[in-house]
DNA sequence: TATGAATGAGAGTTCATTCAT
DNA sequence: GATGAATGAACTCTCATTCAT
């Protein structure tokens, strides 16, 4: 009888290292020099060569989804509990929007995530849709039927605006992100102007 | 002979061509490329050399500062106008934030006014604030006498906001910039939560 | 405890699978991409890692040559038979050129053979060398001795002559190898103009 | 009145000096290294940046069409005088592809100028089809007139195995391309045997 | 003054070969 | 013995900027 342990043999040791340490460099680097960083200085933090960097992430976008991925599903489920232990959704969805700013805050250029696939975004574009729209939709459902919740913001909606107020953040002493993103979420509590 | 009668002379007939060609091949080319166009395609729609465009804008940051100053300057003088015209200041403010998306809205990529110099947009950028920030706050002090607006937002602060939510419009059926920027003009309305 | 029998003891099983996997895999891969094939795309098709290619066969050239020896050996037993079964020595060379172009027809970049050892090509040259010349040489003495074959042309010569012609095939609807060293063949009928 | 005395304006000294540079280096690279010889390697033997033979030549087919273009041109005009020097058609053709082999006797790889357009030979292969297939085809119809060829040869199929045969000349002591070449025009003379 | 050719660094990507497992 | 991940040099091509004409 021949009992299959595992199809797949179990990752040799020194490639799950490298691949840590890719991630890990990879997150350095964009954080230094932004998401389009070379290659090569991703590589160069890794100390691996250039074609190590392929063999493991074959497309810039593998790269930076799976530089993110943690982050995202964090974000993901931290939802749930927070409708749970919030006094009213509206707390839940500042709560949420906190740790979402609070993820994006430190990325340079991860606004072209919402550029369809013309930089190698596609994965990340995908994985917040995918993970974060249904999140912040139900906060959004809910906050509405709480009737804190007015304006006719759809998830996908909010998420990119906040995306877009975050991302390029540059180190501007006279200008505070989050102060912005709070005016934005705070516009949901009335209809808005036509425009 | 040369009698240099006048310490500057008025410009020759053929730079002035030219400084109106660049100009209007960069309205275009911005439009049509996106701000980050490459130097060659400004200087071939332009139909002069490169170093030609070199000459009348030694960087990249007096060209498009060149290119916006028009807008810029019927944007900083529609405001008071508006204030006068409009049944309430928050009319008038949601009416120049009309016309401030309107103006921002053609351009691609002009997000990077906000990074300092890194892409050369330095010049740009001092426009903004010089012109356009004093209008917007008189707007919002008015605002605030009449009561209507209550969030501490300051010009500046406002301005990049809606820039920021503007500017790196990518063509998504999805998403409507100008729903955003409602959104965030109706955030002023009451006090935003904390972040 | 381990008593070695045999100095070089029959080869395991499995190494010689692989050894013919291998055969198969390169034999299949030049005659699709030519020989200049990626060593992936052999080691790929045969099923196993490059590292075992390597193994197997320590230089390019090595692969090469084990891949056409058997058809080598082929051509070069098929000589003698066909001088004695033909009407003359004339008919016996170009039934023989017969076999040798349909031999090399299907492969691409055979040229190459000729190349010293830049690409890797030296044992399959030698194994041309030391089989085939002599083949071709006794063909050549006949057709000579019967007085069919005046051109006073070396079979190293004729042989490299047919094999720059037929190798470097590419897919030419207005071209026709076959018809170009049936020229070759027939022109050892008379003395060549000097050139 | 306007006389336009040219329309083009003379190119500029240093351009043509660059131009002359490449092509030299060009020659001589390729002679060395063969004409798939890198980018590099032909700008750093002209002593020029790449760019600047990406400018002079936007594509290895320009540069290689460039750098052969005197030789084809000097080889078809010698055509037509030598039919009229010579003492009989087959003596004229003998003459023209010396000629040809003299060309291309110096030139490594120069055989994939077959291959489609596969490695950037395109534009070679066409001003070898629309320069010189002419010729040759005049000087075979003048030999079969005078009876003196008879083999069913096109200009195209004998232009070609010629170019086969001499092309990937590698210095081998015991090999004579002109010899072979002088078998296959031989070959002309007479019907060739089936194959 | 206007031109566009020259520059050279740097981008992404591929591949034969070696080496740790 | 077999594996395939790691290597790093090589490739082609692009671009903002400078400089000779």
């Amino acid at each position: 009888m021949t009992v299959p342990v595992n199809d797949a043999p179990r990752p040799r040791r020194d490639v799950a290292r490298n691949n840590q340490a890719l991630l890990d460099a990879a997150a350095t680097v964009f954080a230094r020099s932004g998401v389009g960083a070379s290659v090569r200085e991703v590589a160069g933090e890794a100390g691996v060569g250039v074609a190590t960097l392929y063999r493991h992430f074959p497309s810039r976008s593998d790269l930076v989804a799976a530089v993110y991925r943690h982050q995202v599903e964090e974000c993901a489920e931290a939802g749930p509990g927070l409708l749970a232990s919030s006094a009213t959704p509206y707390d839940a969805l500042v709560a949420w929007v906190r740790l979402f700013v609070d993820f994006l805050g430190t990325k340079h250029g991860l606004a072209r995530v919402w550029e369809g696939d013309s930089a190698g975004f596609t994965a990340l574009h995908r994985m917040f849709v995918e993970r974060l729209v249904p999140v912040l939709s139900d906060l959004l459902d809910a906050g509405r039927e709480a009737g804190q919740i007015v304006a006719p913001t759809s998830a996908y909606q909010l998420l990119r605006a906040i995306g877009d107020l975050v991302a390029w953040t540059s180190p501007d002493p006279d200008y505070d992100v989050r102060a912005s993103v709070a005016l934005l979420v705070s516009g949901l509590r009335q209809r808005p102007p036509a425009l």
